[in-house]
DNA sequence: GTCTATAACTGGATAGAC
DNA sequence: GTCTATCCAGTTATAGAC
């Protein structure tokens, strides 16, 4: 619009050298484009998408600013990217655990054993998996709980979510599939709290619970959701005799 | 450290007149401080800290970018001010909830009445209020995931918290504090999740469930909650029998 | 208290050499 | 695939007129 200024100027000096040292051809074996990927899970997880510039990825990475865009076409593409790369791990790690509780309780199924069974391989990725999964967690919790991350969310995770909910239906026959979701929300905002592992209960409760000891996390995080699950049984029980 | 260009070149050219209108002393007798407040609210909720530029705030609030720094002194001190202008009113609003819960059930309190007391006032708010707390909840549920938001939820809002805290725990008086902290923090979770009103459970129900029916959601959220909270009592029985 | 103007710098993105 | 050099729109913030 203002593009009132001349066009090409003729360079009005020389710059100086900026950087000089080897390049950073491959570092322990990866290239360049899981560096950035690897930088780019941590940054965003620290301060979200709009918090992090891709020239601080770049550095981060030990790479140049340019291969952002030749490998991810731009920021978002850049995002997605991250968002997407441990998604598939975590489905399928997931998709098992439910499969493998299905096939060895029979039939008595609980929502107990189905709700451990959704949890686990998160927590069971985050202790045992590569560092980056902690950013990973933490990321997608920060992005739950925004506007526009409903759309992504949506798009990567929730044929996930609808396998537990057809288990949870076959363990709780007499609730209705809305009661589920409306749980199943309430967990989601529950467990992505939690492993986002944010020291928010190490503050509130002075030091008495470390919200990084996820052995601590795993066993209440389930008792509790599967508490709120039968409590909306009970309701529904209650509120059905009226 | 690139400051190799000259310092002072000669001013290029004449600047294009700007906008020219009617100054906007105060409009709906809302003073520019106000109206900046309420559109900073507006556009953090939905983009976050990062993702909302000064000029943003200004022009929506429909004043003059320089106001911001007048009144706020800089973009931090605007969050800030919005994070904790309605942080009062919320805080005595719970406060007086609780109190009143409590001198009403005399000596006999329970985990559900107490959760009841201290989440209505934020329902309360979100479906009475004018519209900017819908903003403001939906801000504090993303800052609440955030690995850099710990500090200023805590500062804000914890001493709230602990009077939540001791009524639960004349209300459950086996269960230990900690496990208390650890359920509270399960509760934020879904809490916030369901107050930011994000439409993850619409699409995931496929519209069964809309986020938006505080109605909906006020009585199964504090039923799920408490139920969470009695699993953590039972849990706690058994592993006490041991 | 509000507006103009501008300083000083950073942002995402691209062209093209190697 | 990687790096250099650069573009330029847009960023926070300040000085000073009104």
């Amino acid at each position: 619009m203002t593009s009132s200024q001349p066009k090409s100027l003729p360079r009005p000096k020389k710059k100086k050298p900026k950087r000089r040292g080897r390049p950073h051809r491959s570092e322990g074996g990866v290239k360049a484009r899981g560096r950035l990927l690897d930088a780019a899970e941590r940054l965003f997880a620290d301060r979200g998408f709009y918090g992090v510039t891709t020239r601080q990825v770049a550095t981060m990475a030990g790479a140049d600013d340019a291969l952002i865009y030749y490998h991810f076409k731009n920021k978002w593409g850049l995002f997605n990217a991250v968002f997407e790369r441990r998604a598939r791990v975590l489905i399928t790690a997931r998709h098992d655990s439910l499969n493998a509780y299905v096939s060895s309780s029979g039939v008595k199924l609980s929502a107990h054993g189905a709700i451990a069974a959704f949890i686990n391989p998160m927590i069971e990725l985050s202790q045992n998996g590569d560092l980056g999964w902690k950013s990973y967690f933490a990321l997608v919790a920060q992005i739950d709980n925004t506007p526009w991350g409903g759309e992504i969310i949506h798009r990567v995770f929730d044929t996930s979510v609808h396998e537990l909910i057809e288990i949870l239906q076959r363990a709780l026959p007499g609730i209705p599939k809305r009661e589920l979701y409306w749980a199943y929300n309430f967990l989601a905002g529950s467990m992505m709290l939690a492993l986002s592992e944010t020291e928010r209960v190490d503050r509130l409760s002075d030091g008495l619970c470390r919200a990084k000891d996820l052995d601590e996390v795993r066993t209440r995080l389930v008792n509790y959701c599967a508490g709120g699950f039968l409590a909306m049984v009970t309701e529904e029980r209650l509120a059905g005799r009226a």
